[in-house]
DNA sequence: TAGGCCATCTGGTCCT
DNA sequence: AGGACCAGATGGCCTA
């Protein structure tokens, strides 16, 4: 890897290297360096190393295969695997883009770990929020006394959209409780997520943890009156927290293997 | 300068 | 046999 000529803050996923689909036809400097390295070690050496190469313990026929054909060979499986691993940061670059998290110029690329965490909170987060909703939803259609007593007395509150005119703030409340919220936690978020740096990741741990998700808390929900969220910053909010493992829905969800 | 993150190479293993 | 996948090793870049 040479030079990152990509975006002034954050590294390209893909190395600016350019990738010849055809076997040969790419070398990085380090490699090439160290391959015509090897090469000349082994022919000074006469022999010995080549068979150790490719044939691990094992003792394969020495017909020597033509050190060219090693070197083709070497080449394409680096190439595929080097796009294969571009393939895989393609599909990274794409999760990040829609990880509710600051994208932009000035803000470093979340790396792999943490995108890969926050994902998971986000998915988690929102399964909630979807259960939640059901609820809500449920409680206002189902019991409709409430319901049907209130918009007596308003009757611009049709049972129409009844839902369109729900306070948030039991949202909130309900989704605060639903991740273990307290007071001071939410406090802690202006003091801690405004003093984080802006250029500063969060780190694989702390996203492990205390997954920021300021993307629920934008517009839709209109959250954001009490709790302010700063694109880019480790948001420390219960909100924010994973959810506990005890919501029905997601016990089968994990990272494991 | 240490530590984190990354790209790449490489050998092994599994699958088709 | 060839390709995909994986994990370890290595070295570069960047930041605190």
């Amino acid at each position: 890897m040479d030079s990152d000529s990509g975006s002034v803050c954050s590294r390209s996923s893909s190395p600016d290297l350019v990738v010849d689909d055809s076997a040969g036809s790419f070398f990085s400097n380090k490699m090439f360096q160290t391959y015509c390295r090897e090469n000349r070690e082994d022919n000074e050496a006469g022999q010995g190393r080549t068979e150790r190469c490719s044939g691990g313990g094992k003792t394969k026929t020495r017909s020597e295969p033509n050190k060219d054909e090693v070197q083709d060979l070497r080449l394409k499986v680096n190439s595929r695997e080097r796009k294969r691993m571009h393939d895989l940061n393609q599909a990274m670059d794409g999760l990040r883009e829609v990880m509710p998290y600051a994208h932009g110029p000035s803000v470093r690329k979340l790396s792999k770990i943490s995108t890969l965490l926050l994902a998971r909170n986000y998915i988690l987060m929102l399964s909630s929020s979807l259960e939640e909703m059901k609820k809500l939803v449920g409680d206002v259609y189902g019991g409709s006394a409430a319901v049907q007593s209130r918009t007596a007395s308003h009757p611009a509150i049709t049972p129409a959209a009844p839902a369109a005119h729900l306070s948030l703030h039991p949202l909130t409340h309900s989704l605060h409780s639903l991740v273990g919220s307290t007071p001071s936690a939410a406090l802690q978020h202006h003091t801690t997520s405004t003093a984080a740096a802006p250029h500063s990741p969060p780190s694989a741990s702390f996203l492990g943890f205390h997954a920021p998700v300021q993307g629920l808390l934008k517009d839709p929900l209109h959250l954001t009156s009490s709790y302010r969220h700063f694109p880019g910053m480790p948001c420390p909010c219960s909100l924010c927290q994973p959810l506990p493992t005890t919501t029905s829905t997601l016990h089968s969800l994990s990272m494991t293997k």
